[in-house]
DNA sequence: ATAAAAGATAAGGTCTACCTTAATATATGG
DNA sequence: CCATATATTAAGGTAGACCTTATCTTTTAT
């Protein structure tokens, strides 16, 4: 397992678990990986030899279960590191990612749980994506998106989508996990969803606010 | 930069460390790293052409400034890992090493500068050795060695080489950094130093006491 | 001065993880 | 039902970082 594989296999378990049950495309990992679809087929193969995933061709790629206790790992590992970073290092959450991806090749599963320990084992990262524990069990993911909420409603900020320009735009907006809002108004038709943050106005188009996933109040 | 060159770097900053002003023996790096000799020189000759070495066909290789700066970020990255493993997550001694290499190479220097603060700034790792700072600079390398001391004196634990075995066998004797020592005998014959610590009775060979490095108390 | 030891270089090989260009197979929707 | 879009496979290439086997050069110690 280096990183290259384990990348692959992170990769594959979050296409999963945004469409459950689904074959993940070799198109979509070369898209996502930026790498041509003929190297996404050749690691594809490697990753099929070494039992990791099941592959049927024009139907795509689904992780074993070894494959997917393998991705559990490195989703683990990524996670406790970005809560090391910003809870201990203070690093602004559109920073994490990237640090964590090359963090979470470079641990043995001892110090990761040493780590998890001197975290307080915490359930959720900083972007509110849930950390699994040892045995690949994890909080529930939150579904919810701010722009299906009604108008009206106070609801809390509990995860966005961890993609830096996305964070950043947020960061402009003001708005922070555990945030609490109250939608004022919703425009199906302009695409918007105005908000009121402690008396601050906020407006977010429907493509933003579909990246932001909520608790009612 | 990548992982390999980093290696390489960081061994000949410290083979240079030990033996000052002189070119380090390509077989020695090969007996070190455990490669062949014709491997070592592959690289040698793309550290020269990456301008990180100088080399002279049967003298050896030399860091050049650009080496020797990259090294020192490795070497201070190394140690910084080490204290935090170390403090924060109490591993032993003897386990700091082989985590802390992976993970020197695993940072951006802003999470370093970050995790250097949040350590407090450490001088030294818990081997003894000294953390060069962002310009360079590091406190002093403790140089006198534990069965140079002459009987009678007492002296303190400050530096021991960080290699597994020793660090075990320095387990076993029950010796560790910064312990106090009084030698009570010393038999250049037996090759032999016997020394009391609180008043248990150590007897160290001399090989194992040249290994440990001694401030006077 | 010279032979042995130490060190260097040459040539060819492997494996990983990427790439390009080109041919081929499947899916599906009009 | 078949054309077009989508997906796959084949063939060959590169660069890094290792390897082995073999030859050649320099140092050094007697
Ligand atoms: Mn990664
Ligand atoms: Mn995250
Ligand atoms: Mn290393
Ligand atoms: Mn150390």
């Amino acid at each position: 397992m280096n990183p290259a594989v384990e990348d692959y296999l992170k990769m594959i378990y979050e296409f999963e678990s945004d469409r459950k049950d689904q074959y993940v495309k070799n198109a979509r990992l070369a898209e996502q990986f930026g790498y041509t679809i003929q190297s996404i087929n050749e690691m594809i193969k490697r990753l099929k030899g070494m039992g990791l995933v099941e592959y049927k061709p024009y139907r795509g790629v689904r992780l074993t279960d070894k494959g997917r206790k393998e991705a559990l790992k490195l989703v683990r590992a990524h996670r406790i590191w970005e809560v090391f970073l910003s809870d201990k290092l203070g690093l602004p959450w559109e920073a994490l990612h990237d640090e964590a991806e090359k963090l979470e090749h470079a641990v043995s599963e001892a110090v990761l749980e040493r780590l998890y320990a001197f975290l307080g084992r915490p359930e959720y990262c900083n972007h509110g994506n849930p950390i699994p524990d040892q045995t690949g069990h994890m909080a529930p993911t939150y579904k919810k998106s701010l722009f299906s909420s009604s108008v009206g409603e106070t609801v809390v900020i509990k995860r966005v989508v961890d993609y830096k320009p996305l964070l950043n735009h947020l960061n402009k907006l003001d708005l922070s996990l555990n945030d609490q809002v109250r939608i004022l108004e919703k425009d199906t038709f302009a695409k918007l969803i105005k908000v009121d943050k402690n008396g601050e106005l906020i407006t977010i188009s429907q493509t933003i606010a579909e990246t932001i996933y909520v608790t009612q109040d």
